[in-house]
DNA sequence: TTATTTTTCGAATAGTAATTCGAAAAAAAT
DNA sequence: ATTTTTTTCGAATTACTATTCGAAAAATAA
């Protein structure tokens, strides 16, 4: 019999760990994160973690389980939104810039080690690589539909997507200032895209 | 006594270690190439790399340095026409994706390993760092003149810098399609800039 | 041909870090 | 208060991989 609170703290000590592995993470990246540091950082005995997690890849996976859970949690209620795609695109971004700007280690975290990560076949399923593909083909596909009315230029949408992944990437990550405003990003995109369409 | 010839067969067999590594780095990235691996790939006995370079960071290192220097050779001549900053930005970066577009799996090494990489502090003087350093340098600069010739628009350097570079990479990294080519690229990027600037 | 130098490499060594063990402390149930 | 379940963790153990050793093969020089 396990009670209602214990499931809580159970849970509580699960997110300590990750707290405490992404820490970690921030210090040394993702490969030198050792079971050690993160056991010291999170403030529980190594053999505690295995109580937990059955292996340091699973740790990392939950992350980006979470991670990418969250994100499109965020996204989902504005991003069906067929009218205006150009718009709900836009919005789109901004709402993951918007996270972004929360908690900047978690979003690098998220974005860097799926190519960091070993990644092995089985990993193709898992529900992280989902949500991250969900949200890919959706907002390619406001592309689509924007192109349809016209409101984007007749072009390939996956190099569009690329490109707008790319630059958004680097506006964020590349550097290490403060996070950009959510105006800067914003009239760094939208230009980019509102005279891209007008050329 | 050496002769020329030895000296040549030296230098081929350290490419050919070189090769090697790269293939390594593309299958399994940078933190999983082992010296096996390289060692097979490279067609050698494992001790035998360890004649031709003192460690497995010694590899990467030179790798890099090659590859750094290389890109600074080949824009080296363009760059420094500073009569129409905009013209010379982008020959540069055109010259670097026609590099990239001649071996995709060297440059997305070149530009991913160094976040990857230990990065020691002794690397900071080493002669990768310098070349990339001059490169992004003299790249701002350029920008910082066009501002001044009113080419770009009035706007922070380093952002616009980072917002190319994120594009950049995006271009021809994210995904894994065929090389873009060096027209499509073209249109990306000065349409952004050009764009930008008219705004 | 013989001696010397250069090159090669499998096997041992060494260090690091993931994972498991086994016992015990703490908490919950009876 | 006693028993059972849950949680904790230091100390092995195991796995992996960089690096070194020591001898031999191959190439070159004498």
């Amino acid at each position: 019999m396990i009670s209602e609170r214990q499931i809580k703290e159970r849970e509580n000590r699960k997110e300590q760990i990750l707290k405490g592995a992404l820490l970690v993470f921030k210090q040394k990246g993702i490969e030198k994160s050792t079971m050690d540091e993160i056991a010291k950082q999170s403030d529980f005995g190594k053999a505690s973690l295995y109580y937990y997690f059955s292996s340091k890849e699973e740790i990392f996976i939950e992350l980006l389980d979470r991670g990418w859970k969250m994100i499109w949690e965020s996204i989902e209620p504005v991003i069906h939104d067929r009218d205006h795609p150009k718009d709900t695109f836009i919005s789109s971004l901004n709402i993951i810039g918007g996270l972004v700007r929360g908690d900047r280690v978690l979003f690098e975290f998220l974005f860097t080690a799926p190519k960091a990560l070993p990644l092995s076949d089985e990993d193709k399923k898992s529900d992280w690589k989902n949500y991250q593909n969900k949200m890919y083909s959706v907002l390619q596909s406001l592309l689509e539909d924007g192109i349809e009315k016209k409101e984007f230029p007749k072009m390939r949408t996956d190099l569009l997507m690329r490109a707008i992944g790319g630059l958004f990437h680097g506006l964020f990550f590349l550097g290490n200032e403060k996070p950009m405003s959510r105006k800067t990003m914003e009239e760094f995109i939208t230009t980019f895209i509102e005279n891209y369409s007008t050329s």
